[in-house]
Parts: structure tokens; C-alpha cells; sequence
RNA sequence: UGGGGUGUGGCCAAGUGGCAAGGCACCUGGUUUUGGUCCAGGCAUUCCCAGGUUCGAAUCCUGGCACCCCAGCCA
């Protein structure tokens, strides 16, 4: 697996393997990552992949790698085999779990052929549109295909015969045998097999008939003892199906779906077909181009697997569809940089500069790798020569406000170097500055003054004569609108920013030749870079990975982007009532109408009315009640906000497995002052799971309400004597913790402290 | 419009009836031979809205609103 030092944070997921192992139903964990070998991995598939492989590594589980290749038509070897490529290079190793789904087929078709002879399967003869407009719409519910009622044996002839290859494509599909009716659209009899006359890549010509998704997924799961199979939030709706399927096919083991939402970032597309687009359209170099968010691109832009793996565990995994910010990206990348990236000098935009006394030979200064604060040693010589580069925008002739680097008569340092001052400008013809002059303070080598002056600026040069001319690639954001996909109007193309690779001819120091190629570099002040991987040509070339935070940019920027526009929080429409079920059923129930307008006259809320006369058993269980206790308001809003939203939809109250005169029981303690509402709660949870008399829970157990002060006193001491901070806080004016000191009290007499007196001590208790 | 989901600062995201974590971004100030890093401080009286229950609600109840997904022989 990856580094095992790494922090694998928790997440919702995790509660839920936590709990099925805590249950005993399971004992291990087993993941997997099945991408369709059809594009480049992207760093939303890295989201997901270490997702499945940490989960795997935390629960010292397995992860298994799965090419879920059912689809002939779109996937290659191409794909196969750089996402293996990517996966290594992100760290993670799948061992001996190496899997294709259409190693599977074999087993898939018995499973198939399980399904028909136990009638859960028919083979459809309909057209594509015609199978589409049998399935009606999300409103109407669909039609019965007239090859419905085909017999079993028929259907097995002709499935048979499907896989034989004796029908053309499209002829025939199989169909599960569901209904046509379900809300759910992919419930609607889903296609499990269709025919497709074509060579696949891992198989050849072994099968010319392809499990449908819904089909296939699931049993891959269940063949390969998958216990958690986690996949993204848009196949919320396909769970109902695979468990269907596996329920159905009857296989051993029954892997459970849980759906995560998958990664956007700002300033870039992440779904495949809008990468193929850039690729396929020629507006990248391909899928590898360091603009890219492929995996690919990112590798060979510079960005270390390291970063990406932490970055997707920083953004978290949760079910709300979000969007991060470039920046937080761009951030880890830069954490993960600075702790180990030698530093280099290059220019990027060179400007030169001639120190005019300065006539001596080449002088080679001392320059360390790391700053300070980098705990790393290693340092190079750099070559001080009469001609330098500067980098342009570090001269000003006329600096801002606040500007400290070289400007006429402003002394600067030269990084590792020498005090200089700019004495005069040297323009072209059209007025473009072409050359500083310049002259250095000799005692001030390696960049301090012996009389202890200081200067404010520090700017980064490489020699004119000694250093090595290179190609400098600026990488920006790819798109120019933090969301391209957000005007559905407008392709998404034309939010390409026309900035997003600068090519610069600049200049660095010549220690980098003795250097490893691959050597990840900070060039100093303009950011982070390495060599081209690519690059072929004698010409030195350096993608830039990430720049440096500049906090000057910020000054002398115009804010190229408003500021963002505080979210309109949306105006509610007035709320008309809607005619709820309850209604409906008032309406065509005079009963039910009469006591929901008395029982509001007798002083009830209106919602509680509502939910108390919403049927007639709910109507019934409640006046049973009032038999034993009568009181309306009491017993009705305790019924309504603590028990009747535990009833299932389609049942009623009595299965519950408590009764009426519980309730009442319950309610009158609490009325009677006897039990707190809080012990009320713990009471039911109790009559509800083992039944029993509350009454008798209430007296075996103690739970009885202490009001008595005596009693309360010193433990409300103890509990404010062992908290003084809080104290302190309570008294400096944060009067909220006396919410706080509240549940210590509650959770130290077990609930059953009188929270209202518990309240008055303690306020006379924290006064000053 | 039927069904399935999701709403906590500018962006992610903890939180499961008792003090609104953390990171990014942003704003101060300090250190600094990188306008980098680092350090210190600031940044939600409030959790989509409205009611209700409770001593106490982001959390429980009722009702609403907004956004996402589903009518491929794609996955």
C-alpha cells in the first residue's frame, strides 16, 4: 500500500464499516476500484481510488483493481494499461487482485440463465425506441413488452442462441422480469444482456453478447467477496437494482453500495467526454498534457503523487455534490514542495544587467539549496559575473508605493550575492528598457554589508555569460471561469483560458546540469519546477508545477475577478399549504375533521391536530390514551413528537409494540413531575425494545426526577470545581456554557436531575 | 411533474440533544538574504427557511424552499 505513516482521515463511510464490523457482519474488508478502461484516469478517479485503497489499508483489509470492460466498443488496451501506470505511480498496489469483468462472463451467463429458469428473466425482441417508449416517462408509469409472457424454455432457446452469435445486434436483449411500474425508472424491467457483434480487447472474439452495467457490476462485486463496493452519488438509483440482482441471481455473497459524491475542482472539466474532447480536438497536447487533470498530465506537469494523496484526503468524502477551490489543490501541492525541493535560480524573463565596476573573472559564490527553515543540507556554487539577467518585472523605473525591489538608486541585494544599485536605464528606440547599468558594493559579497545597512530588497539573477538558456512552460488554469460547465448555453470550450501555457525563453544557473533530470526544483520567487519528461531537444525545458504565493501580486493587481458575489440567499415563496395526505383523508372523513378542528379548540397546535387525526388508527391509539390519562395537549404532543414518526409508512401504530396506556403512563410521570422528559425518551427506547411496565422501569432503575436541592448541591460543586476554565469563561461573559455545566449535571446524575432547579443552583452557584 | 439524494462561513468539512472542530481563502502583526516558509492573532451570536417539542436544538418533530441524479441496447 502507500506510505504507512499516512493518516488515512474518517468519514462517513468508515461509521458504516465500523458498525457492520462491530455487528459481526463482517470481519474483514474488501474494496475495490473499477474503472471502464475507456479514458485516462483523472485526479477525481484518484479521489476515489484512494478512497477504496486507504479504506482497504486502514481496515487492513484488500483492495482490488477491476477493469469493468462490459463494453467493447468504447475500451482498449491503451487505457488498461496506463491506468495501471497511474495507480502505481499514486502509490498504491493491488498485489495478486488484478481483475477483468470479462473474465467473469462465463459465470455471468450461468447467473443469467439462473434468473430465466426461475421466470426473473425474458428475452425482448422490441426496437430500442420501441423499448423506450415502453418505459413510459418519470410520471407514467410504463407498459408490459408483448414479449413479456414468454415461456421459460423459449426464453432459454433464444438466450442460447443470442450468445451463439445467431442474431445481429440489436435483435434481441435480455430484460429482467421486474415490473413497469416502479417510481424507479431503472426499475422498469432493465436490460441485462445485449448483443454486440464486436472484438474485445481482454477477450477477443470469445462473446458477442455484454452484460448490461446494472447486471454485471453487482456480481463482480459478489464473485469477488466484495463486503463495501463504493461508487459515486449518480448511482444512487442503481442500488435498487443491484440489490435486486444479487438477491436474485442468488449468489453467496452480498456486497453492499454506498455512494459517495465525486470530486470538482474550479478551473477544470473532470467528466471524460470533455476531456476527449480537449484531447481529440487538438486543444491540449493529449491526455497527458500538464494542463490536464489526468493523472498523466499531472505526473509529468510535476505534481507529486505524495500531494494528491493528501489533497484527497483533505477534501474528505461526504454525499454533497461540492466543488473545491484550485487553491486548496495548488496549496497541498506547495506543502508538499517546499519541505524538499532544492532551490535554483532561474529568469524567466530576463532583462540584462552590466555591473560597470565590476571587471574581475568569474567569481563563484556559495549558494545553499534550502532556506533555514528547510532542515536540509546541500548547497552549489554560482558563477558572479560583469554581465547579468535580472528578472524584468523586478526593475521599476517609477515603483509603486511600496515597491522594494530595483528601482534608479534603490539598493538591492542580489540573492547569494552582492549589493547593487541601478544607475542608469538603457532604452530602444521605442522606448523598451533594454539594459541597467549598474554598479556593486565589493564588501557586501555573499550578500551582507559590513557596516550592517540594510536592504529591503532581495532579488533572485542568473550570469549572462555562465548560465544555460532554457525554455520556461507557465502552466495556468486551463479554463478562464472557475465553472466552464456553468452557462449551459456556452460550450464549455469557450471558456478555455488563452493564458493557460506561456512558453518563456529564460535562462538558469549551470549547477542544474550535474543534476538528476527529474529533479523537482524551486527556481526562487517564481515557484516550483522540473524538467520536461518529454522533451527530446538539446534545449533545456521546465514545466512549471505551481508558483510561489505572491502577496505583492495582490497590491499591484487589478482584482481581475469581483469579488465573489455573496449567494442571494433564494427568496421563499409564501407557503401555500399543499394538500398533504392528511387532507385528503379529512376531506373524505368527517370524524377525522371534527376532531382535528376540536382537539385544536381544546387548545392543541395545529400541527399536532394534523398528525393526531392524519388516520384513523392514529385517532384511535390516542383517544385509547386519554383513557388512562387524560390530557389532550400532553398526551398528543408527546405522541406526535416522540412516537409517531417511528411508525412506518405503510403501517400503523399498534406495530409499534407499545400501547396506549404505556403512553399515558409515560406522559402522566411527566406531568406529574416525576420522570424528566429526557428520562421519558430513555424510558420508551426501553419499553420499545424490551416492552415492560414504565412504571416499573421508572422504580426498578431509580429514574425518578431529583428536584431536591440538598440532594443536587454538591454535585454541582464537584462539577464546577473541576472545571475552572470554563468557569472563568462563564463569568468573562459566555453565558451559553451554562448549557454545558447543565449536561455535566445531566450526565452525572444519569438524567435524572431536575434540569430547571439544576439550572437555579448552578446560576447561584458560577455568580461571581 | 413520480422517485432517489443533498443543504453548517467565500470553498471544503467535523458535529448524531449540552462550549459551532480543522483545512483552504481572506485580513492584521512578527521573523526572514525568496514579497516564499514559519509564528501569533482575527474571521459563523448561528447551521436553507418557518413553526413546534425541550431547562437546552445544527442535531428531535411538522411543513416548506433550493440544488443534484434518473426516461442509453453507456458506466
Amino acid at each position: 500500500m502507500a506510505d504507512s505513516h499516512e493518516v488515512i482521515p474518517h468519514n462517513f463511510i468508515h461509521d458504516i464499516i465500523d458498525a457492520d464490523l462491530a455487528s459481526g457482519k463482517h470481519d474483514h474488508v474488501v474494496t475495490r476500484f473499477p474503472p471502464e478502461p475507456n479514458g485516462y484516469l483523472h485526479i477525481g478517479h484518484a479521489k476515489a481510488i484512494v478512497l477504496n485503497f486507504g479504506t482497504a489499508e486502514k481496515y487492513d483489509g484488500r483492495c482490488h483493481l477491476r477493469f469493468d470492460d462490459t463494453n467493447p466498443l468504447t475500451e482498449s488496451v491503451e487505457y488498461v494499461e496506463s491506468m495501471q501506470e497511474d495507480i502505481q505511480w499514486l502509490g498504491y498496489d493491488w498485489g495478486d487482485h488484478l481483475f477483468y469483468a470479462s473474465d467473469y462472463f462465463e459465470k455471468m451467463f450461468d447467473c443469467a440463465v439462473h434468473l430465466i429458469r426461475r421466470g426473473k428473466a425474458y428475452v425482448d425482441s422490441l426496437s430500442m425506441e420501441e423499448i423506450r417508449e415502453y418505459r413510459g416517462t418519470v410520471t407514467e408509469p410504463g407498459r408490459f413488452s408483448p414479449y413479456r409472457g414468454r415461456s421459460i424454455d423459449e426464453n432459454l432457446d433464444l438466450f442460447h442462441r443470442m450468445r451463439a452469435g445467431e442474431f445481429a445486434d440489436g435483435e434481441h436483449v435480455l430484460r429482467a422480469k421486474i415490473g413497469m411500474d416502479s417510481p424507479n425508472m431503472l426499475m422498469r424491467d432493465p436490460l441485462l444482456y445485449r448483443i454486440r457483434h464486436a472484438r474485445h480487447h481482454h477477450r477477443g472474439d470469445d462473446w458477442c453478447i455484454y452484460p448490461m452495467y446494472d447486471f454485471a457490476h453487482c456480481l463482480e462485486d459478489a464473485f469477488e467477496a466484495v463486503t463495501h463496493s463504493l461508487c459515486s452519488l449518480e448511482f444512487e438509483n442503481n442500488r435498487e437494482v443491484y440489490d435486486w440482482v444479487i438477491r436474485e441471481t442468488e449468489v453467496e455473497n452480498q456486497p453492499q453500495q454506498i455512494e459517495f459524491a465525486r470530486l470538482n475542482m474550479g478551473y477544470t472539466v473532470m467528466s471524460k467526454r470533455k476531456l476527449l474532447r480537449l484531447v481529440e480536438g487538438g486543444l491540449v497536447e493529449g491526455w497527458d498534457d500538464p494542463r490536464l487533470p489526468t493523472l498523466a498530465g499531472l505526473r509529468r506537469r510535476g505534481v507529486p503523487p505524495e500531494a494528491i494523496r493528501t489533497f484527497c484526503h483533505r477534501i474528505g468524502v461526504t454525499k454533497a455534490n461540492s466543488r473545491v477551490e484550485l487553491e486548496l489543490f495548488e496549496n497541498t501541492i506547495r506543502d508538499e514542495l517546499n519541505m524538499r525541493a532544492p532551490r535554483v535560480m532561474a529568469v524567466t524573463d530576463p532583462l540584462k544587467v552590466t555591473i560597470t565596476n565590476f571587471d574581475g573573472d568569474t567569481e563563484w559564490l556559495d549558494a545553499s539549496y534550502y532556506p533555514h527553515d528547510v532542515p536540509l543540507e546541500g548547497s552549489r556554487k554560482i558563477p558572479f559575473t560583469r554581465e547579468l539577467f535580472i528578472e524584468r518585472d523586478d526593475f521599476e523605473e517609477h515603483p509603486p508605493k511600496g515597491f522594494y525591489r530595483m528601482s534608479p538608486g534603490q539598493e538591492v541585494r542580489l540573492r547569494y550575492g552582492y549589493y547593487v544599485t541601478c544607475q542608469d536605464v538603457i532604452k530602444d528606440d521605442s522606448g523598451r528598457i533594454i539594459e541597467l547599468l549598474c554598479t556593486y558594493d565589493p564588501d557586501t559579497r555573499s550578500g551582507t554589508s559590513a557596516d550592517g545597512r540594510k536592504v529591503k530588497g532581495t532579488i533572485h539573477w542568473v550570469s549572462a555569460t555562465e548560465g544555460i538558456p532554457c525554455e520556461l512552460r507557465l502552466y495556468d488554469r486551463l479554463f478562464a471561469q472557475e465553472d466552464p460547465e456553468e452557462d449551459k448555453e456556452k460550450d464549455f470550450l469557450e471558456c478555455l483560458n488563452p493564458d493557460s501555457l506561456i512558453l518563456r525563453r529564460g535562462v538558469i544557473e549551470p549547477s542544474v546540469l550535474d543534476d538528476d533530470p527529474t529533479t523537482t526544483y524551486q527556481f526562487e520567487r517564481r515557484g516550483y519546477f522540473r524538467q520536461d519528461p518529454k522533451n527530446t531537444g538539446d534545449l533545456l525545458v521546465f514545466n512549471r508545477v505551481v508558483t510561489l504565493r505572491d502577496t505583492w501580486a495582490k497590491h499591484t493587481e487589478e482584482p481581475t475577478e469581483a469579488p465573489k458575489p455573496k449567494k442571494p440567499r433564494a427568496p421563499q415563496k409564501p407557503q401555500e399549504p399543499t394538500e398533504s395526505e392528511r387532507d385528503r383523508l379529512r376531506a373524505e372523513d368527517s370524524l377525522l375533521a371534527d376532531r382535528y378542528q376540536s382537539l385544536q379548540d381544546q387548545g392543541l397546535h395545529e400541527e399536532t391536530a394534523d398528525v393526531l387525526t392524519g388516520d384513523r388508527h392514529t385517532l384511535a391509539f390516542f383517544d385509547e390514551a386519554l383513557k388512562s390519562f387524560h390530557d389532550p395537549n400532553a398526551v398528543g404532543t408527546w405522541l406526535v413528537n416522540e412516537v409517531l414518526h417511528r411508525v412506518d409508512e405503510d403501517a400503523a401504530v399498534d406495530s409499534l409494540g407499545i400501547t396506549p396506556d404505556q403512553v399515558a403512563a409515560l406522559v402522566e410521570m411527566v406531568s406529574e413531575d416525576r420522570i424528566s422528559t429526557q428520562i421519558s425518551r430513555e424510558v420508551l427506547e426501553d419499553v420499545l425494545a424490551n416492552g415492560g411496565d414504565p412504571r416499573a422501569i421508572v422504580a426498578d432503575q431509580g429514574l425518578e426526577k431529583v428536584s431536591d436541592e440538598d440532594a443536587l448541591r454538591p454535585q454541582l460543586e464537584e462539577i464546577v470545581a473541576a472545571h475552572p476554565d470554563e468557569v472563568q469563561r462563564f463569568r468573562d461573559g459566555n453565558d451559553r456554557l451554562i448549557g454545558f455545566f447543565i449536561g455535566q449535571a445531566m450526565k452525572k446524575t444519569g438524567g435524572t436531575a431536575d434540569p430547571v432547579a439544576v439550572r437555579e443552583i448552578l446560576q447561584d452557584l458560577l455568580s461571581p
